[in-house]
DNA sequence: AGGGTGATTAAGAATATTCTAAAGTAACTA
DNA sequence: TAGTTACTTTAGAATATTCTTAATCACCCT
């Protein structure tokens, strides 16, 4: 495999994490403050195994970082402009919606 | 399923469109210009029926719309915006790489 | 050491994605 | 109209993802 298609896998591998709600509603929740697993469950009402999980899928791709207090570990985004991408994909996702005429009125 | 909820689904459906490394190297060949299936398959040496499949997914998504003319079929870029995400996603990438003092250097 | 809490890991079933090969469709050309 | 080109669709096998349940691990406490 090249230069090129390697770092056209790694992209598509990090592109993954954002190619599931629940992984998205984590990124969303990181927002502007750290949380522990446990914090996490109760937020996005998901049991902690299937969090866990996620998590670490989203730790592999240096999306999120991790810290241990105590028996706690709390999870923060490891880059703030994925905010950026985070954002201007979703301000993507509300133009079609509108242009579709579509479900959604002052989403 | 209520509305944020359906938001986070359409969220990520879109997204999932940037999880496929052929899926990304089509939208950089789109970049600029629009092309025709058998253009693009001959740049990413693909065959068309599976660069077919990809171009349907897309534009399914919104990502990409096309345009007949005679037999052979344009694709483009659906959304300048896309490229800005696309961007980003990768700038972040090339950061983790360099601070992973991982393979690539001057990619 | 033993028990409790918070988190991770493993196993496995259900589902989804991706590719190849073959068949099908649509527009051009002789 | 028959053949050709450009593309799409279908079918199916190989693979990957996701979730649930149960087991395990790590840290704290008495």
């Amino acid at each position: 495999m090249d230069l090129q298609e390697q770092l056209y896998a790694y992209h598509a591998e990090m592109c993954q994490v954002f190619a599931h709600p629940k992984r998205l509603r984590i990124i969303n929740a990181l927002r502007e403050q750290e949380l522990s697993v446990s914090e996490l469950s109760q937020r996005l009402h998901t049991p902690m195994a299937n969090l866990s999980q996620h998590l670490s899928l989203m730790r592999q791709r240096h999306i999120l970082a991790s810290r241990k207090e105590g028996n706690a570990v709390f999870y923060r985004l490891a880059s703030p402009k994925l905010l950026l991408a985070f954002d201007t994909l979703r301000e993507i996702l509300l133009e079609q919606l509108r242009q579709d005429g579509a479900l959604v009125r002052g989403a």
